[in-house]
DNA sequence: GCGAAGTTTCAGTAATTCCTGAAACTACAA
DNA sequence: TTGTAGTTTCAGGAATTACTGAAACTTCGC
């Protein structure tokens, strides 16, 4: 049996970043997020330096249009930001690449964009039929606290751990849980 | 200021629970989760009994094809299960309705679904550039190897959760976090 | 002000996902 | 075996979501 010898082919590189490229894009789709901004953050957290909008058009064979779409949407999220070089006009990004400040933006993003409006909704439709007599009615209010009150205590612990970025705290409460 | 009085009033009731089938399925499309089997699941947790495939037809204004595939998904998540009275042939739906019990259920199959194939996905990307050389290919490594921890923690996490079902421990760790 | 280099917008199109309705199928009772 | 009450499947259409490419816009140096 031939001992396999460490590869030295920049090639090989490319392409284990290119199946990551895509197998985040597929991650990224089951988590309900579009494919190409999963790939554009999945090429910027394993680049080794900025990143140009024709670069990633370029790598992700993508119209301009689409390439600044998504990238305007991961600047929004939190996940990558924007660099002007002096003396240049173009425009640069570069990701975030601590994973664990990673999770905490999505966290924080979702909770902002998704929870809320859903703790939202449930109050009011709490709040409606707070006065209704009958069972059926005393049964289906019961049942709409009960979620909201999962909720909100969903909602106070992703505050907390979304806030604790760099304490050790919670990864080790979370390490307590393993 | 008129004090409002306790109504009784059957439509409010089916009035707000139309609301909350409607709130549901906007929640459930922002989680990745088609607007259908959302309401289906919303109508199914708030009836006091058991609703037969016609009845959830009648109510979403859907087609039998569409309420049928949205039943099979929504028992081969776990989130409702089939009853069949004796002595009729007709299926009936009924859902799980400790609000607990359902996110343990999610948790769960979201973790088989999707965490699973994305942690073998990780798995292979890492063992692939495992032996290459070069600070480029290290930095790739060293990248995926901390996605990968990661996702293996958040693994181990929810795996405790989800098995929680009954116990007090994890609920009461949640709080702790609060 | 003018041209160069870059960013942003958006109408039209492509791709994907979801839904319908009808036909095929199954199980059972008479 | 035939009729009835129900379930399942699936081809085609509708709705939604994503992408392209080109034109409009912005900024800056000369």
């Amino acid at each position: 049996m031939k001992k396999a010898q460490p590869e030295n082919d920049p090639r090989a590189l490319l392409q284990a970043r290119d199946d990551f490229v895509t197998q985040w894009g597929t991650i990224g789709t089951a988590w309900g997020i579009n494919r190409t901004m999963a790939q554009v953050h999945a090429l910027l957290i394993t680049s080794a330096h900025l990143l140009s909008t024709d670069e990633i058009m370029e790598d992700l064979k993508i119209s301009r249009g689409n390439a600044h779409k998504n990238l305007r949407d991961l600047v929004s999220w939190g996940l990558i930001r924007s660099v002007v070089r002096k003396g240049e006009r173009k425009e640069y990004f570069e990701a975030e690449k601590d994973v664990w400040k990673m999770f905490c933006i999505i966290l924080r993003e979702r909770r902002r964009r998704e929870l809320r409006p859903a703790q939202t909704a449930l109050h009011e439709c709490a709040a409606r039929t707070k006065g209704l007599k009958g069972a059926e009615a005393a049964a289906f209010n019961k049942q709409i606290k009960a979620l909201s009150d999962f909720l909100e205590l969903a909602d106070s612990v992703i505050t907390k751990i979304s806030r604790s970025e760099q304490s050790t705290m919670v990864p080790w409460a979370l390490r307590f849980l393993k």
